[in-house]
Order: structure tokens, then C-alpha cells, then sequence
DNA sequence: AGCACGCCGACT
DNA sequence: GTCGGCGTGCTC
């Protein structure tokens, strides 16, 4: 007899290693590895998997079941991607399907709980389904939702996932998401001359001879034809409406006569359909250099840091490689911070390139998703524009790949596992598999810096801004000298009041920024001193006035402002601290003329609420934004004359030894945000330390000497690029347990490291949230030591407190290379 | 990670 | 008497 047939099988389970399934000799013939089957997991569950390898070795310990269903006739996945993951699982030290989890499009992995529905607009033919899938059908029409499961009791149970693949392909249903879409995408109404009127010049005589009585129309139907021959840009109702005049109930009435078209258009697509051709300027002398440089080092395996200030061309750079590329017949990954995703340079891009470009956010839907999936694998894509996710798309040909912002800390995955940082895994990638790699910033992280002046990394740089615009004159406000001279009303100065003032007066725009959101983090009483705090978090709550609440920003608990005391009932409750709303209301008082909005997570939460402020900023329907780090992005405004910071300190105070490194990158964008254009802007920052060194090289944009001082504080005090971390936390609703099992883990591991290296069991500044105390380990993996061999011992030390029953619901995460 | 099983407390 | 809390063990 034959041996018998095995397959591994990567499963989307917390569990280590892959699972072995025993196949026929048939199935066999139809497999290949990366190729999505399903199979049944557990007591009762079916799991969609991938198939891993194959062999012939029967496991000894366990029964093998069999596998469910093939689910497709080739490979979804490569097997340069197995190759990834499987790097990323050990370097991260999670296991694989922790990877394949998050790496593969949720509307592919289909369970036994992925619930189906009947699509809405069905125009097949019912007659042309097989039994199995009318009777599907049909008990879909009257339940509405069912689970795959319930559908496995209503048709033959081994064809289920077959029968549910086959009606989904066939559009007859859809997947439930379960994650429900916070996204609606933005509908604009855009208006446009009926096309013969302008080809037909007797059809175009008619109707201007029909509007003779009507001026206005008359004068609209020209102005539109003038617009849509100077640019093929579709023309937006409301933007029309305001440069010329007229009422939407002039354009209804056009456009019942037949005169004009009014349409609606998803604004995300507009860059689509907006076909002129974004061209660039030949290069500079120093672009150009760049550009030498860049390529030298590529041709040397190296990957390179480009060193460009705001404004100083890097797009352009960014084209001429990618062209290249294209030229050898290879594919481009763009990595952009996910807020980044509308900017300019996407834009631009997408422009240049056209329809060969793919884009992917996280603000795409589950269907969306796997289109871009199989149109990656298929190659249909010349470029991918995304944000860290795009990185687990199945490229073909990949040759370059370009991370853009590459300092962003939105490039750590911190909400699930792996917590990868996307700048370093495109780095691997390219390492991996022979790709050219390009990280580009304005304010490049201290880890780049530093392997490009280790000479790991190759170095190019753009000092110069492009055509006249200068840098913003950037100010510090002394706060203490403000306060003892009475120069100061509420927060803010009447240094930074009459400056306002004075742009305000000049017709152009501020932004204020203020790192804190609601009106002021604390209650507290003013009798004895108390504060109300969070029943499941250990943080006072923050008062948001708009809603007379008070929230936590950690749990999300919310409760109505009280009245009174909680402990001593006093009713004398005052507020300490500044948040963007209370910056808002002095603003408001003391500009009271000024248009002035907000924006921040409580702000935005209403739909599109992001879309309009920003639109309305664009249109100088706004004079001051106030808001937080959300505005520092991303976002390019031309009227922008000022922008001024509340409070520096906050930033440099923070309890993380990047702050320092954070509040220079967040400092300099901010100030970016001003005067984009020919004049100067300003930026004046208010701060209790004027004398701080990180403030001070901010006014004098010293990149260079910020990052030497920093590199020096780190290297004394043991932190990267100096040495390697591993955080360890470790959560339990009951407090004795995780101070059991975190001492218990570094009792382990300080046979292996000194306390130089060792730091921990620590309780955070938040010590419990969500109702779990929370412990911190900090592990610095030694200069002289592998990390590999670190990580192993670490592994030791968990799986040896796992074996204790009682410690094992303790939960312990594993983050390496924290932020 | 799920999920089942099994053991204890607090409710109709 | 049962519902449901979570501790424990197992999954190819």
C-alpha cells in the first residue's frame, strides 16, 4: 500500500506551529502549497487554512482528520508570503496563525461563524442554480442571516462551503461584516454640460436660444462650458455655486430641460476619473544627486534613508524611481502612514501612473479587499499605495518598495497581533527577497538615522525647498514669564491673542494645536482635593463640557458630570487642566467674531465629520481649527499663516523614552502646517520650558544636532538603536496574580540578564485598565547577545510558568521592538 | 484563541 | 430546583 498523504496547514489559531490533515491521493493531484482549503478544527468548527507542505510522515500522538473542501484551484497565497510570515511569527514571537490572521483578507478565511446574507439586488437566474443552492436560497430569503454553520444543517453538510463559495462568487450572496463599516464613502454631486450641446453645434444654438429669457442659465451654461474645456476635472455643484453664484434651483431646472447632467460621484474616486496627467518638472541639481546616490546604494544592496525637508521635492525623486521600475518590469509597494492615504502625494501618484495603481486602506470594505487581493496576485497592479496592511498583499515581481513618512509610529501595529512595525518588515522584505528599499522623511526616526551613519542604510538628502517658500519663522512663548507679568488670559497669551489677531485681520487662517482632547482632564473638588476617577481604569476622568460628561479615554466609560463631592459632597467642584474644547471656548471668548472649529476623536465621531471640517478649513468657511495631533498630517493648506502650540510640555513630559524624539517630529510637522505657499508663516509655541534643548532646536529646525543629543541619551541609557527591546505585559483582574506571575517571569530571566538589562515588574503610570492590572517587563537584549537566543530564553521562561495551572490565565503579551 | 466540560453561587 | 460565572484542558 501507498504511504499515506499528509498536509500542514497554517490555521488562524493562537496556537503554535501548523496542523496536520491527512488527504487522498486525488486530492493531492488538486493541491498546491498556499492554496485555500477548509477543514474542520475542534469539537464541531470549520476553519478556512493554507496549505503549508506536504509530507508523509503520520503523526503518532493524535488522529489526523481529513480536510473539509478545497476551496480554490490555485494558490491565493505564494509561497514567498509562507516565507514572510513565518519570519515574522518567530521574530515577533507569535505564532503563525497569530500572522495569517492578520495578514489574509477576513472575507477569504470563512468559519463555521461567518454569518451570509442574500444580497439585495439579485438579477441571475434562479433557474440555473444546482438543488443544493436554491434550497440555500430560499432558507436565506426567509431567516435573512444565518450562520455557515446553520447552513451545513440545511444542505448536505460536506458541500456546504462549496455551495456558500459558489452563490457568493455568483454575487447571490454576501459575507456579514462583522466588523461593522465606520466608513461611508463621501458622495459629492457634480454637474456637467450634456455632451452634444458642446460636439453639436445646431443642438447648442437651441438651447442657448431657449434660455433667452433666462440670463442667469444662460450665462451658467457658458461659464460651465468654459471650465470643463480648461480642465477635464468633473465640477462640483457647491464649489461651482459659490466662485459663480446661482442656486441649486437654477441648476435643477438646466438640468430637467435637458441642458446639463447632475451626477453624484464617491469623492474617493475622483482622482480616477480626473484623467490629466500629473507631469514633473525635471529634477534639481540636488534632487538629481539624490537620485545618484539612491541608486548607487541600491545597486549595492543597500537599503536608503532620504533625508527630505518639507517641501523639498521627495515625490519627484519618489517618480523617477519608480519609473525605473516599472521599466524593468517590476512592481512598486508605497507604504504611507494610514492618515497620509488622501494626501497631495497620493494624489500626485496616482495622477502620474494611472490606472495602474492600486490603493488599500483600512477604510476599505471586506469585497473591496479581496479584489485588490486577487488583482495583486494576478499582477494587474503596476504600484500599490497603501498603509502598513498593503505589505501582506500577494505581490508579483515586486522590485522596490518606498516608505514614505517612514518615522510615523502608526506604522507599529500596537491593537492586535503581530505587533509589527511595518518600516521593518518592509526592510526584511526587501532583505528576503532581494528588493530595493527607500525610507523617506522629514524627520527620519533615530533608528535610521543611525543605520545610515552605520552605513547599513545608504544616505540621501533634500535640504533645499523647492522654488521660494521659506521655512515658518517658528517662536517660543515663555509661559511662566507670561504668567508673572498678567500678559496671559486663560491659556493662552497676549503675545500669541495679538497674532492671531493679526492674521485674522489679513483675511488668513490659524490652526491651534492643543495634544489633549475634551475640556479639561480633571474634576476635582476643591474642599478636599478629590478627584472622581474611572471605576474599571486607574485614571481621573476627563470633563468634556459639550456633554456635560466626564469620560475615560482608556475604557471609554462615561457618567454625567456630578454635582457634587463624592466624598465629602461638597458642592464646590472646579476643573484643572486644558483640553481642545476648552482651548475652543476661550478662543471663542476672546475672538468672538472669529469662525473657529474643532477638530479632535470627539469632534469627528459624527459621519464625514472629518471630510467637511477639513473641506471647510480648504474653503475659509473656518478662521482658527483647534485640534490635535489628528491635524499635524498629512494635510496641506495654503492660507494657513499661524499656527500655534497651547503646550509644549506636555509632549516633552511623557513617560516613554521616545518623547523626546516625538515632540521634535510632532513640533516640526505642526509647524509645517504653515504658510505652505510664497509667504512666510509663523509658529509660536507656548511652553513653561523655553530653555529646552528639544524646544530650541525645533525654533532653529537643527535636525542633525536633535538627533545627536538624543542618540547621546540613548546610548548612556541603554535604549534603541543601542540596543534591541522586548516588552513584556502581563494583565489579570486580580492584582496578586500579575505581580505573582510578572515576578515570578523576571525571577526567571535574571539568570540570564543583569538588572542593567532586566528592568521590571513595573506598574504603569495607568496600572489597571479595563478593569486588568497591568505589570510591565522591559527586556534590553545586550549588545555582545543574538536576539535569537534572547527570545528563546524568553519563550523558556513563558512556557515554564505555563505549565503552573493557576498561572496560566494571567495574560501575557509579547512585544518586540515596542513603541 | 475558541470551545466544552464541570464545578460553585444567586436567582425565577 | 436552573442559569451562568470562570477555571481547566484540548484542539491536527
Amino acid at each position: 500500500m501507498a504511504n499515506q498523504l499528509f498536509v500542514e496547514i497554517i490555521l488562524p489559531l493562537a496556537l503554535p506551529g501548523t496542523f496536520t490533515y491527512h488527504i487522498s491521493e486525488q486530492e493531492k493531484s488538486q493541491l498546491q502549497i498556499g492554496q485555500r482549503v477548509s477543514v474542520p478544527f475542534g469539537s464541531k468548527k470549520l476553519y478556512t487554512g493554507i496549505i503549508h507542505s506536504f509530507h508523509q510522515n503520520k503523526p503518532e500522538l493524535y488522529k489526523t482528520k481529513g480536510i473539509d473542501s478545497i476551496l480554490d484551484d490555485y494558490p491565493l497565497v505564494t509561497k514567498f508570503q509562507i516565507q514572510f510570515w513565518e519570519w515574522m511569527a518567530d521574530y515577533y514571537m507569535c505564532t503563525l496563525g497569530d500572522v495569517f490572521r492578520n495578514a489574509f483578507p477576513t472575507a477569504l478565511k470563512w468559519e463555521s461563524e461567518t454569518f451570509i446574507r442574500l444580497n439585495d439586488a439579485i438579477n441571475e437566474n434562479y433557474d440555473e442554480l444546482s438543488e443544493d443552492e436554491q434550497i440555500l436560497i430560499n432558507s436565506l430569503g426567509n431567516k435573512g442571516l444565518i450562520s455557515i454553520n446553520e447552513a451545513s444543517a440545511i444542505v448536505n453538510q460536506k458541500l456546504v462551503i462549496k455551495i456558500v463559495k459558489s452563490l457568493w462568487e455568483k454575487g447571490w450572496i454576501r459575507l456579514d461584516e462583522v466588523l461593522k463599516e465606520k466608513y461611508s464613502p463621501k458622495i459629492e454631486r457634480f454637474v456637467k454640460v450634456i455632451s452634444e450641446l458642446k460636439s453639436d453645434g445646431k443642438k447648442f444654438n437651441e438651447a442657448i436660444n431657449s434660455l433667452k429669457n433666462a440670463a442667469k442659465q444662460r450665462e451658467i451654461l457658458l461659464q460651465l462650458i468654459v471650465e470643463e474645456t480648461q480642465s477635464s476635472k468633473p465640477i462640483k455643484i457647491s464649489k461651482f455655486l459659490k466662485s459663480f453664484g446661482g442656486t441649486h434651483a437654477v441648476l435643477n431646472s438646466m438640468a430637467s430641460k435637458g441642458i446639463l447632467e447632475i451626477y453624484e460621484l464617491n469623492t474617493s474616486r475622483i482622482g480616477e476619473i480626473d484623467n490629466t496627467q500629473y507631469e514633473i518638472s525635471s529634477l534639481t541639481l540636488e534632487q538629481e544627486k539624490a537620485l545618484k546616490i539612491i541608486e548607487n546604494d541600491f545597486s549595492n544592496n543597500k537599503p536608503v534613508l532620504l533625508y527630505g525637508i518639507t517641501s523639498s521635492g521627495k515625490t519627484e525623486v519618489y517618480i523617477k524611481l519608480i519609473e525605473q521600475k516599472l521599466k524593468e518590469n517590476k512592481t512598486v509597494l508605497f507604504l504611507l502612514p494610514e492618515i497620509s492615504l488622501t494626501s497631495q502625494m497620493v494624489l500626485r501618484i496616482r495622477k502620474h501612473f494611472g490606472e495602474t495603481v492600486g490603493i488599500y486602506h483600512s477604510k476599505f470594505n471586506q469585497n473591496e479587499r479581496v479584489e485588490l487581493w486577487e488583482k495583486t496576485l494576478k499582477g494587474d497592479y503596476k504600484i500599490i499605495i497603501g498603509a502598513r496592511s498593503a505589505l501582506f498583499l500577494p505581490f508579483q515581481k515586486l522590485g522596490l518598495i518606498i516608505v514614505d513618512e517612514e518615522h510615523e509610529s502608526a506604522y507599529k501595529q500596537t491593537d492586535s497581533k503581530p505587533f509589527f512595525h511595518a518600516r521593518d518588515m518592509a526592510l526584511v522584505l526587501g532583505n528576503l527577497f532581494k528588493l530595493k528599499v527607500l525610507l523617506g522623511s522629514a524627520t527620519p526616526s533615530l533608528e535610521s538615522f543611525y543605520n545610515s551613519k552605520e552605513n547599513k542604510y545608504g544616505y540621501a538628502e533634500l535640504l533645499n525647498r523647492f522654488g521660494e517658500s521659506k521655512l515658518p519663522k517658528i517662536e517660543l512663548i515663555d509661559l511662566r514669564k507670561a504668567m508673572n507679568q498678567k500678559e496671559i488670559t486663560g491659556d493662552i497669551s497676549h503675545k500669541l491673542r495679538d497674532e492671531i489677531q493679526d492674521v485674522l485681520n489679513e483675511g488668513k487662517q490659524v490652526i491651534i494645536f492643543q495634544n489633549r482632547r475634551g475640556f479639561a482632564p480633571v474634576v476635582e473638588c476643591m474642599s478636599c482635593g478629590h478627584s472622581p476617577y474611572c471605576p474599571n481604569c486607574d485614571v481621573p476622568l476627563t470633563f468634556h463640557k459639550f456633554s456635560n460628561q466626564i469620560k475615560c479615554h482608556y475604557c471609554g466609560h462615561s457618567q454625567a458630570k456630578p454635582s457634587k463631592c463624592s466624598n465629602c459632597q461638597s458642592l464646590e467642584l472646579t476643573t484643572k487642566g486644558i483640553g481642545t474644547e476648552q482651548i475652543e471656548l476661550q478662543l471663542n471668548t476672546i475672538f468672538p467674531k472669529a469662525r473657529i472649529a474643532r477638530m479632535d476623536v470627539d469632534a469627528m465621531r459624527r459621519k464625514n465629520a472629518y471630510e467637511k471640517t477639513i473641506e471647510a478649513f480648504e474653503n475659509q468657511e473656518i478662521d482658527i481649527l483647534v485640534g490635535t495631533q489628528m491635524l499635524a498630517k498629512g494635510l496641506d493648506f495654503s492660507n494657513v499663516a499661524l499656527v500655534g502650540v497651547v503646550r509644549a510640555d506636555s509632549l516633552l513630559n511623557f513617560p516613554d523614552f521616545r518623547a523626546h524624539e516625538k515632540a521634535f517630529q510632532l513640533l516640526t510637522q505642526v509647524s509645517g502646517r504653515a504658510g505652505r505657499r510664497e509667504e512666510q508663516g509663523k509658529v509660536l509655541i507656548q511652553t513653561y520650558n523655553p530653555d529646552h534643548q528639544v524646544l530650541q532646536n525645533v525654533t532653529t529646525y537643527d535636525y542633525l544636532k536633535t538627533v545627536n543629543e538624543i542618540l547621546y541619551e540613548r546610548k548612556s541609557f541603554l535604549y534603541p538603536p543601542y540596543v534591541r527591546l522586548i516588552q513584556l505585559t502581563f494583565k489579570h483582574i486580580k492584582k496578586e496574580k500579575v505581580d505573582k506571575v510578572s515576578g515570578e517571569f523576571v525571577k526567571l530571566m535574571k539568570n540570564f540578564l543583569d538588572e542593567k538589562h532586566l528592568l521590571g515588574p513595573e506598574e504603569p503610570s495607568i496600572g489597571r485598565i479595563r478593569n486588568q492590572f497591568i505589570r510591565k517587563v522591559l527586556i534590553k537584549i545586550p549588545e555582545n547577545q543574538s536576539a535569537k537566543h534572547i527570545k528563546q530564553l524568553v519563550q523558556k521562561s513563558l512556557d515554564s510558568i505555563n505549565t503552573v495551572q493557576v498561572y496560566r490565565s494571567v495574560r501575557i503579551d509579547v512585544d518586540v521592538d515596542p513603541h
